[in-house]
DNA sequence: CTTGTGCCCTGACCGC
DNA sequence: TGCGGTCAGGGCACAA
């Protein structure tokens, strides 16, 4: 589930429940989702600590609190925070739970490829992953000239640039076919051949595909990403209604329209 | 620079 | 019902 949109959504949520407050409770389910320093640190140093922002990067989620201490994390491919009362049943994939007064703050990971971080703040930027992220395509830098620099000497499927978190931050497997529908684009073109009225339709489906899927989400709670998904419907293209195709692209499969996607 | 592969884990689903 | 294979919205290391 979480891409940019879905991590935008629990930053989000993470922002309205915990900032300000006052971290009372540390537990640690799992200890392996914890990457560094080791769990007892982890749990220790967060104690007692007050929150000051929530942002994100890319796919990743930053807690900073005093003291200067950020929890830097990633949701990989089943992750997810839920906020709940303390008393509420426990899920049995709950990893890690952060409580502050009556409420929990949950950490839930079927697959456990999710993990967790606390770095010094003015050094979280430095962390692995991090370090190599590439622009982020909702702030003013990511232009259609910016876009273009990222592209137009690559030889590689725009699938699998889109894919690449160090050329562009936080597009996952479907919002890449996405985008790509939007843009009426093949996903195995490639960077060099799109012409300047592709990458600019690229340009625009990448922000409006994010932008629309952080409105859907943000709302109340959260949803799963069944709002935006060219593979809805039974495997039939919803502009066009002939089948859907796949292809594996970047070692990802990629659902797509041939007769529409060009 | 590029693509491909395996790996980290767990569970759902499908065909036999 | 049981079993085995396949696949999954991520990312890394490594090989060719």
């Amino acid at each position: 589930m979480p891409e940019l949109p879905d991590v935008e959504a629990v930053a989000g949520l993470l922002r309205r429940r915990l900032m300000g407050r006052r971290i009372d409770r540390v537990r640690i389910l799992d200890h392996a989702v914890v990457r560094s320093p080791s769990a007892a640190a982890f749990a220790r140093r967060l104690r007692g600590r007050t929150v000051r922002h929530v942002s994100r990067r890319g796919k990743y989620l930053m807690l900073s609190m005093d003291g200067n201490l950020t929890v830097v994390g990633h949701l990989r491919m089943t992750g997810d925070f839920v906020v709940v009362p303390k008393i509420a049943p426990v899920h049995p994939h709950t990893r890690l739970v952060i409580g502050v007064d009556a409420t929990d703050v949950r950490f839930i990971d079927q697959r456990r490829f999710g993990h967790l971080d606390l770095v010094a703040t003015d050094r979280a930027a430095e962390l692995d992953g991090v370090r190599r992220l590439g622009i982020e395509p909702l702030s003013p830098e990511f232009t259609q000239a910016r876009l273009r620099g990222l592209l137009q000497e690559r030889r590689g499927a725009v699938k699998a640039l889109l894919l690449r978190q160090d050329l562009i931050a936080g597009i996952g497997n479907i919002y890449a076919d996405e985008i790509l529908f939007q843009a009426r684009l093949s996903p195995d073109r490639t960077g060099a051949s799109l012409r300047p009225a592709e990458l600019r339709r690229l340009h625009r489906a990448i922000v409006t595909s994010l932008r629309r899927g952080i409105a859907a989400l943000s709302g109340r709670g959260r949803t799963i990403g069944d709002l935006i998904d060219v593979r809805e419907r039974g495997g039939v293209c919803p502009r066009c209604r002939r089948p859907l195709h796949t292809a594996t692209i970047g070692g990802r499969t990629a659902y797509f329209c041939p007769h529409c996607q060009r």
